[in-house]
DNA sequence: CGCAGATTGGAATATATGTTCTATTGATGT
DNA sequence: ACATCAATAGAACATATATTCCAATCTGCG
């Protein structure tokens, strides 16, 4: 009867569960596994949700939350979500007045957190933007032009490399064909050699922009591949090129800019492509 | 027949809710304005009670508490409740529920404005915990083993390599001595190789870990190189071999998780470890 | 390949919880 | 002091939620 089903004292504190966790995990099979990697992720959303909507989240069933629990020693579900509620009770009681506090010391002493905040603030400052900028009217017509590609070729260097890293990553998730242009061992011209009309190219460049990227979108428009581009500003030497543009405009923190919008984006881009094709029977 | 209960709008947040409330408890008859008191005393109990515990605690009847929250504009005590309860999941407000329906709608409206909002809105909450999450005390341990280094390894494989990528260029740009493990031709173990006590590595990986940044990973650790570890949870693989962890909790939309609060993280390292090596007199 | 035990998904169940309803109490004005 | 109406307590109800159970599936092993 008892054989998973350790008969252990339950955890009491939130501590102890994350160490009892970290202890056991190794030998759990896998929905309870992924139930505790969930909880350990998402403690708040414990505390407060019911059972049915956090086994949503972490998809699984609810009587799965029932089992990890019994599992760990708990009698229930609502024994062990017992312990994450008073991890609730006993945080700083009024933190919103403690972290305007960190802001405030942070700012002129040697204090990390306060490039975290900065680099934060920045970050979030780009993304509202980032939501009131965009036009329906742009993203459509991207749209348009990728879902009809055949393999998509993704281009950025230096700063904006990791957003075509990404995207290619995405889109290859989706199943969609995707071409990272990475210029390695030179051969960047090559990986861009076959690409026709019937392909398409995201070419991403911020200020001061990459002239082996200018150079490869050139390239590109002469061959007739239609062309997204995602850039800073309508001045960008990549501008003239595109077929479709987008203007991110990223706000900065000390001469560092965030990439938030930018990949928030990418992210827009890649599953609204994957899920044009889908409807149209990819 | 509506004399007392007005039918206004209902308080949405919790700063709201307190304001409506001194506004019209002189009004209010002696029940109402007794569970009223004791709502505004123990936030957190109405957030984590049930009806009939916290009517006991207040010493009133369960009905009470349906009527106040009926006279303040709700259809009942569980809309009430909710707004406590997003005031401790720090105000953003059954936010895995808002993407959930975000995302339903994005996928059924075809409108990609829905999935952008949705990216922006995950990226948000994203970088909002991050600044509640963080500990000084990592940071600063952090700081310590990178500052100390000769040259920090970066690795980052799928969807960290892109992180990887930016700290390696932003470390570069800042005059640290950065090497990023690309692992292009398979001599991943290679550029390690040299890496030694006197070095670093930061490793980045989420769930599902890819199983070579785990394994380089162990090899450095093997040879005695300090680690920075950025991964989603205390269950990764990760999280044994670290000196220094943090745990990003990334919100996800549809089966995407957003990087924001990642690259703000990175960005700070890069630029905390820069301004310490230059007060050091590096 | 087939068996046994463990694991899991999903329906069925029991319980707990929020809400509504009604008789009673308390207050107000005449 | 009486009549009237609002307010309340507590029971009755409906709903939501955790838990249990069983059949289906997976996994390890002979």
């Amino acid at each position: 009867m008892a054989s998973t089903v350790t008969t252990t004292e339950p955890p009491e504190s939130f501590d102890d569960f994350q160490r009892r966790l970290i202890e056991v995990e190794p030998h759990l099979p896998k929905r309870l596994r992924q139930a505790a990697a969930y909880a350990l992720e998402h403690p708040d959303e414990i505390a407060l949700g019911t059972a049915s909507a956090l086994a949503r989240g972490a998809e699984v069933q609810a009587s799965t939350l029932v089992r990890l629990a019994q599992t760990l020693g708990f009698a229930g579900f609502s024994e062990l979500q017992e312990v994450f509620r008073s991890r609730l009770r006993n945080r700083w009681p009024d933190y919103s007045e403690r972290l305007r506090a960190l802001h405030e010391n942070a700012r002129d002493s040697g204090d990390p957190t306060h490039l975290l905040f900065g680099f934060a603030d920045s970050a979030a400052a780009s993304i509202a933007r980032l939501r009131e900028g965009v036009q329906r009217r742009e993203l459509d017509r991207a749209l348009g032009v990728l879902a009809r590609a055949r393999t998509i070729h993704c281009l950025g260097q230096r700063r904006s490399f990791c957003v075509a890293h990404y995207l290619t990553y995405a889109l290859s998730q989706l199943g969609i064909a995707a071409s990272l242009i990475d210029n390695v061992g030179g051969l960047g011209p090559e990986q861009l050699g076959q690409a026709g009309a019937d392909d398409a190219l995201i070419a991403i460049s911020f200020s001061p922009y990459s002239p082996f990227t200018v150079d490869l979108a050139r390239r590109a428009r002469r061959a007739g591949v239609p062309i997204v581009v995602i850039t800073d500003s309508a001045l960008s030497p990549l501008a003239g090129l595109a077929d479709v543009r987008f203007e991110i405009v990223e706000s900065d923190f000390g001469s560092f800019r965030s990439l938030s919008a930018t990949f928030c984006l990418a992210m827009t881009l890649a599953v609204a492509v994957g899920e044009k094709r889908a409807e149209s029977g990819g």
